[in-house]
DNA sequence: GCTAAAATCGAAAACGTTTTCGTTATAAAA
DNA sequence: TTTTATAACGAAAACGTTTTCGATTTTAGC
């Protein structure tokens, strides 16, 4: 019942383990009889090389590890499943951990896959990150990482990314073309760097475009497991204090789902009486009604990128020949559909 | 910039690596000013164990691994939350794999887990699999395995799932009692034992309630990546070809979705006309219009019951004292909402 | 037949732990 | 004081690989 080693086929075979196991490796140094010899008893004995030995050996465990804030999440589950599909292709697995959005458990959760000496990490971070030594220690031990999507800045690592201020830009200004004068903005929460990067995005659409600033306009929704409540009380808020806006760019669709639930529930007409752009083209966004205009975030192909780019820093430290950290901005797009239309004039 | 390991620290302060070992383990053969030395040094020193050596000596790895037909799904994704965050707490991770449906690769995933050497292993078997040699290798080893969601009953391993049959015998009995008198099925692929399961709960309603079970009303749909074009297709294909149906039981939501859609389109009324029961409940068919009148599958729930039964066989077998398989079920309600309504008499 | 080169093999160390079992030092019992 | 029990420690083996380097054998060249 005990696992089959080098040993014993070496014993079978009188050879040395030296040999087999250079056999199964195809060394230079084995004669091809040997080797056939050595192969053939291998898999009739179904050996498998003994992972932790190997790992021991080589110090290195093919194995990375893969911090996300929420796993129940159709952009997260995008990312992991470009993760999991690319890290399979190239021999890696992937462990997965689940931090919450708190920062606690996201500096434990380092610290257990710092333990399992994984040879890499993949992070978005919490929300409530604000302290970074964590992260810093996984780059003193150069281990390679790379941030994805909520990324810190200041950290020294690479990070796949989209142009959040940009995207945020052309949504806004998507609003103000079609004939929005009064827009406003649910926001993410307040430290991630990509929430703030579409409200600077959906400020300077404003004021590019000559349309005042006004902060109160501006809702804040932590995006957490309540984004869909949030949305509906948002929406409730702008109708009772604002009821002259006529655009609303939502930060993440599942709010502006939310939003547009309480919207339909109070008889408020979109995109007639306001107009909506979510962020994240979330699946469920083009079967709602009325279906939402919205910025499609390329989940999949970022958790691909990102695992590619860990890849080649794994090899390059591997070879030590460490490269600068990489930024890589990944292209979105906005999808039009009913939540916005054209203003008659 | 190496690791620092236990010869170091029994160095530094002149004792033995045996000493050190225990005295981090608390053992009782040592003085408990010696443990007080090791310990602040191996804090300051911010010692790690290397996984890979205790792995090696232990022959565990508190590891498990999860094979999932598809991570981006609303239900699978709440059973991987469920399956992480409680492996977590018992401080197991998990490496999840993929199998996209495919028997082949579901194949070779458990191959690739079996080599990795986890210590049990968890799996929602993909629609094509009907070979089962693979999952009889992993109870052969005497390694765990739990099976949850799509099973088969022929693997004498532990099981989670909810009772499908009954469930769907809710959802119909539910169509009849509103007053449905030719009811429809959108079932999904031919293999997977729950919608195997679920079809016959369906045609048993009919049947207790003296309806006729009519072949040609059962619709199949893959339950892949296409889901809900699936449902719209259907859909249509159900209008063309028996437009007298008032009712159909949708298996997943997300072909309910689908379908829902394209009788909006095609100015059918829901529930008038129509009404639909779905299957799993996703957030979705909350906030879709109309609403979704479904069945709540519990994933995060499933999750968690199918980690704590392969904790349980995993202390179990490590104890010499295996248990016979257990088959647990879980409980699911019928969530009543817009796209069912009771039918003027 | 002899030397040099090439081909083939194996001994042994190393990776960092855990744990058994024996040894020494100390305290208690006689 | 001697014996016995207890407390504290350490040597060494084991887990299964990988890889270096030296040893042996075979082949080729002349």
């Amino acid at each position: 019942m005990k696992p089959v080693t080098l040993k014993e086929i070496a014993e079978q075979l009188n050879i040395s383990i030296t040999t087999v196991s250079k056999a199964l490796k195809d060394y230079p140094d084995v004669s091809k009889k040997t080797k056939g010899l050595v192969k053939e008893l291998a898999k009739t004995l179904n050996y498998r090389p003994n992972t932790f030995a190997v790992n021991l050996r080589t110090k290195e465990s093919k194995t990375i590890g893969l911090i996300i804030p929420v796993i129940v999440h159709h952009f997260f589950s995008n990312v992991i499943k470009g993760i999991v599909s690319q890290a399979e292709k190239k021999g890696y697995l992937v462990i997965i951990l689940q931090s919450n959005e708190s920062y606690e458990l996201e500096k434990k959760q380092i610290d257990l896959l710092l333990s399992q000496r994984v040879d890499g990490i993949l992070i978005s971070l919490a929300n409530g990150t604000a302290n970074f030594n964590h992260l810093n220690e996984v780059l003193a031990q150069d281990k390679p990482l790379v941030m994805f999507d909520k990324i810190a800045k200041i950290v020294k690592c690479s990070k796949v990314i989209i142009d959040d201020r940009k995207a945020a830009y052309i949504a806004t200004q998507h609003l103000i073309d079609i004939g929005c004068k009064r827009i406003a903005h649910f926001r993410g929460a307040l430290l991630p760097q990509n929430s703030i990067d579409r409200f600077l995005g959906y400020k300077k659409a404003l004021l590019d475009n000559d349309l005042p600033y006004d902060p109160s306009l501006v809702y804040i929704c932590e995006c957490g497991d309540m984004s869909f409540e949030e949305g509906k009380k948002n929406a409730q808020l702008l109708l009772e204090d604002h009821s002259d806006v006529d655009g609303i760019f939502i930060n993440t669709d599942l709010v502006a789902i939310g939003a547009l639930t309480e919207f339909n529930n109070q008889g408020v007409k979109i995109p007639e009486d306001i107009s909506i752009v979510g962020f994240s083209n979330w699946f469920m966004s083009s079967v709602i009604s009325p279906t939402l205009t919205t910025i499609d975030q390329p989940g999949y192909l970022m958790g691909k990128t990102a695992f590619k780019q860990l890849y080649k820093e794994i090899k390059a430290i591997k070879n030590k020949t460490p490269k600068a950290p990489k930024i890589i901005t990944l292209d979105t797009e906005l999808i039009e559909r009913e939540s916005t239309k054209q203003h008659q004039i």
